[in-house]
DNA sequence: GTTTTTGCACTGACCAGTCAGTTCAAAAAG
DNA sequence: CTTTTTGAACTGACTGGTCAGTGCAAAAAC
């Protein structure tokens, strides 16, 4: 089983090569955008010349596409994981939603440059690489959606949700209060912020315990 | 009462020309962001000339750092007045969270350039704006915060909920939701994606009706 | 012996910021 | 009322620097 699809042929040095170069320039981008990284940078950062960036990506927008493919390729993995797993222990939607959530969480706390920059890039117009993120965005709303229509058929949620809306609302609340602990209350710990956005979730804001 | 702290002497044919350049400016920074966008393109687009962005701004940085000033101090002020209509009305605090997410899924609807510029740029580092955007951001989530602080204060709300994470949450919730709406289902109303945010908010998710 | 990486010089496009000069409305002088 | 002066606002060609991408011979890895 091969890991990229767009390098099926990839010896082992390569590989590594190229994962050293993803990260050096997933950080780097996320800390100051594509345009304002230069491949010198992404070069230097990964310990690498620079005509081996080109030996393995056609340009630097090629390598940052694959990127975000890369990236998000592990972020459904683990989102259609805990969703799984959830259910195989007889969980409700409910449950699968709140172990999604959390699963989120974990995948922001260990790729914090990656979820940064997928947000900057997310909703830009006539971009080089729009038709990239469409596709990469659907994927990983696609997983919230599933779990919202199943538990409408079975009853677990309200018929009269709005399935695509509440799952960009899901999506866009884990995403921002988790950057925002990141970035303002690092003190926090992962247990805090699920546990106030499982009490959203679950409507428990209203009223006194 | 003048209008703008950083020139109190403007003149008015200055006012207008500063004007142009922000509209200007949004959009193209929202397309392309900061650095990809060019301040010929800038001056173009507003129909002045080059050097009369440098006659009205120190610099590009400076003409950005202004702009979010300025778009921010219309989010609080909408949001802020949307909280003391519904107070003085004798709505609720739930009642009063209500109204601000309408406002600003309104404020988006009507400004969705400057939306999308402030999301992209919102959780960087390392870039010159860092502080302008720290203040910026505390003046938009303390409007929040203060509602929600105000009904822990009269029992409205559980004395649980974690009162700075809750507020970043549903400022993402109603941030990513409007940007997802407009940029992939444009066709749904803006009622559409009031009930259905509205409808997480009052946990009226899970169960039938 | 083939694949991959290195190092480095080079090019051409692009771009932030500058500056000497122009415009023009309104104030001052006649 | 007419002419002159003033200065804020604006113009756009120009400069110095930066950067994506190239080319290639030699070394290293496999």
């Amino acid at each position: 089983m091969e890991s990229s699809s767009t390098t099926p042929g990839g010896s082992a040095r390569r590989e590594a090569t190229r994962q050293k170069l993803y990260e050096a320039a997933v950080t780097l981008i996320a800390e100051q955008g594509f345009s304002a990284t230069t491949v010198d940078e992404i070069a230097e950062r990964a310990g690498v010349a620079k005509g081996t960036v080109y030996y393995n990506f056609a340009s630097k927008s090629v390598l940052f596409e694959e990127l975000l493919r890369h990236g998000v390729g592990l972020l459904t993995a683990s989102l259609r994981d805990a969703a799984e797993t959830t259910a195989a222990r007889g969980g409700s939607r409910v449950d699968a939603l709140d172990a999604m959530i959390r699963a989120g969480l974990v995948f922001i706390d260990r790729y914090p440059a990656f979820t940064q920059l997928y947000v900057a890039e997310l909703w830009r117009t006539n971009r080089a690489w729009q038709s990239t993120l469409m596709v990469v965005r659907q994927q990983a709303v696609a997983v919230v959606e599933e779990v919202l229509r199943e538990g409408v058929a079975n009853g677990e949620f309200s018929e009269e949700i709005d399935v695509p809306l509440t799952a960009a609302a899901l999506v866009g609340m884990v995403l921002v209060a988790a950057l925002d602990w990141r970035s303002f209350q690092p003190e926090r710990s992962l247990d805090d912020v699920h546990a106030a956005l499982s009490r959203l979730l679950q409507g428990r804001v209203s009223g006194r315990r």
